[in-house]
RNA sequence: GGUCCGGUAGCUCAGUUGGAUAGAGCAAUAGCCUUCUAAGCUAUCUGUCUUGGGUUCGAAUCCCAACCGGAUCACCA
């Protein structure tokens, strides 16, 4: 049981005794005292002053007198006003201390196989374009969620839906057709999605210009639209491959590999990775046969004509689309059948989106789309909804080329970690290769715990001419203190310092280390609260508040040179725990720490 | 126009199951490397928490209204 608790239910049996009303212990609120106030915990006593009738101060010195006289764990207490500040005995700290020293995972809940399964989407990539910062957001965050997910008990599979159908990708084939010249990956040694993107830009280009000349003979805009021999050429090769027509399909599994090993390549890098993807050329006709079945058994109607729709209006939502009059399918559609094909291939009990907020209403309407179609989950799903990465100057525009690639600023967040660890002098006794794992992963680090710290629900801001800094909140400063940490441990070990994983409760103790190990043991709850709150920021947040406040106390005290041997003990015990934890909630971020730097 | 989300220091962000004098980092200024890694530490400076009401012992936090910004309301994905 833990501290906090056990306090808890020490106030509720005082106030029982003191006043005789039976009080929840939920209704009871500790909070963590404020750093300028003497204590540990703060019982905030206004909401009992109609159980005593007493002025604060008063009903605040009769609990504090109790819990003194009736709990062990609080070794004294005082009062400004209506608060009441406990402060726990060291010795409860020093076991708590031992406590959290050998447990094993802690912060985590075992996995069991009877734990509930939840499927996380993420990535879900177009196969027409390379991945860009947005992208970098999805992934950090599905890959951080499903480790903080498992952290909290639940089986996890992680997925991804690929777009690799529709009359985007026929663009990008089109182009190539046209004025590729047989370009390959490997005659130009481009990465195969960053090609293929360069061909839906030049197809875009071409289509523009045909719009521009065609209105230039005196056109409206939709007659241009309509005449374009481009569009039709593109909507006519979406056609033949719908249809099967085998050069076109060929054609179209050559590209998209190119795109996929490009992908993959980009997806090691930032360090993520899926446990089935799924893509949208196989599961699109699914989608269509579940609408049909939705509209033999009423949930669905059909239009004059032959369209098919949902009415979403007793939900407060419109008319929605869900298959054209040709019978082809819209995106809608295709998140159904993706839907069906994974509840058939997983007992999920939970199936969370990382998709972003522009697609609230997209998820507001499949939710009660798959409800309407009989399955049981649709209700339950959840759209773990993430704002958009700005710019400074705005949003970003592939038209305009202000988009950020993926890969150019995950190269130039590792180039700059270089420099920087090159201008400090760190790299100079290590080894190439060691070299060059500590710059990925400082560089790497950096960049995921810069987008990951920032509240998932909120727009951010990204400036990429100012480089993301080495300094402050950020995972390079989490990662020297892990490495400094690590030091200390490899020389005490060295000088033949080894320290026992228990020490006795009377050592004495300072409040900097009992805050410190107050801290500590707050980290599980953070755990279940991201969990909760689908926030990778609570722990990125809770890390760095543990580091700067371990940073402090490295420099205010010895461990190796400290000579009284029972505190030495304490402090290589605090700072292995604290290394621990922090290799465990950046863990959790996706983010790798090095045990030197 | 309807719906949803946001507005906290010059900048980037914490802080919201209502609690004490609203916090960090960056930027600025001044110190600290014969001592466990200076990617660090210390000190100073920085605020009409968008505005106006309401709820109460107490509001950045909850409610109402207004203003500003964003998203969405496609036979695009």
């Amino acid at each position: 049981m833990s501290i906090e608790r056990q306090i808890t239910d020490a106030i509720a049996t005082g106030i029982q005794k003191l006043y005789g009303v039976e009080t929840p212990a939920e209704q009871i609120q500790l909070q963590k005292t404020k750093r300028e106030f003497k204590g540990h915990l703060t019982l905030v006593v206004f909401p009992f002053l109609r159980m005593s009738k007493k002025s604060p101060e008063q009903t605040a010195h009769e609990i504090g007198e109790h819990l003194v006289v009736n709990e062990p764990s609080v070794a004294c207490f005082n009062v400004i006003k209506g608060f009441l500040n406990l402060t726990v005995s060291s010795s409860c700290w020093v076991a708590l201390l031992n406590e959290i020293g050998r447990t094993e995972n802690y912060g985590s809940t075992p996995v069991t196989e009877q734990s509930p399964l939840v499927m996380i989407e993420y990535s879900s990539p177009n196969t027409n374009k390379p991945l860009h910062l947005g992208h970098l957001r999805n992934n950090f965050l599905g890959f951080s969620l499903a480790g903080i997910m498992k952290a909290n008990g639940y089986r996890v599979v992680k997925t991804n839906i690929v777009n690799d159908r529709g009359i985007h990708i026929c663009k990008s084939m089109l182009a190539w057709l046209k004025w590729g010249n047989g370009e390959t990956p490997q005659s130009s040694g481009k990465k195969g999605d960053h090609l293929i993107g360069e061909y839906y830009v030049l197809f875009d280009k071409h289509y523009k210009q045909e719009l521009k000349d065609l209105e230039a003979r005196g056109l409206t805009r939709e007659q241009a639209e309509a005449r374009s021999s481009y569009m039709h050429e593109a909507r006519e090769m979406l056609r033949s491959w719908e249809s099967g027509d085998e050069t076109v399909v060929t054609l179209w599994k050559t590209m998209n590999n190119w795109v996929y090993s490009g992908f993959n390549e980009t997806y090691k890098k930032m360090g993520v990775d899926f446990d089935k993807i799924y893509y949208e050329s196989e599961t699109y006709l699914v989608g269509k046969e579940e609408v049909l079945r939705g509209v033999k058994e009423g949930a669905f109607y059909r239009r004059d004509d032959e369209s098919v729709w949902a009415d979403l209006r007793k939900d407060e939502l419109d008319e929605k689309l869900l298959l054209r009059a040709d019978g082809t399918s819209v995106y809608i559609t295709q998140d159904i059948g993706t839907a069906k094909l994974r509840f058939d291939d997983y007992p999920i009990d939970k199936m969370v989106y990382v998709v972003g907020n522009e697609q609230n209403y997209h998820f507001q309407v499949l939710s009660i789309l798959l409800d309407k179609l009989g399955f049981a989950f649709g209700k339950g799903l959840v759209h773990f909804s993430y704002g958009m990465v700005e710019l400074p100057e705005g949003k970003m525009k592939s038209r305009e080329g202000t988009v950020v690639d993926a890969d150019d600023l995950m190269d130039e967040m590792m180039q700059t970690a270089r420099e920087i660890s090159q201008e400090l002098g760190k790299l100079d006794e290590l080894a190439p290769d060691e070299v060059e794992n500590i710059v990925r992963i400082v560089g790497l680090g950096s960049l995921k715990y810069f987008i990951l710290k920032v509240d998932p629900r909120k727009n951010m801001t990204f400036n990429p001419r100012e480089s993301i800094d080495f300094n402050g909140n950020t995972a390079s400063f989490i990662q020297y203190t892990y490495a400094r940490i690590h030091s200390v441990l490899r020389k005490a070990k060295e000088q033949g310092l080894s320290f026992p994983d228990k020490l006795p409760t009377s050592v004495s103790i300072s409040e900097k280390e009992e805050n410190l190990i107050q801290l500590l043991a707050a980290y599980p709850a953070i755990v279940r609260e991201a969990g909760e709150a689908y926030s990778p920021a609570l722990i990125a947040n809770y890390i760095y508040d543990l580091v700067k406040e371990y940073n402090q106390f490295y420099h205010d005290f010895s461990i190796l040179r400290e000579e009284n041997p029972e505190w030495r003990h304490l402090r290589l015990l605090l700072s292995s725990s604290i290394a621990a934890v922090i290799k465990s909630g950046m863990g959790l971020l996706g983010v790798e720490v090095p045990e030197r730097m």
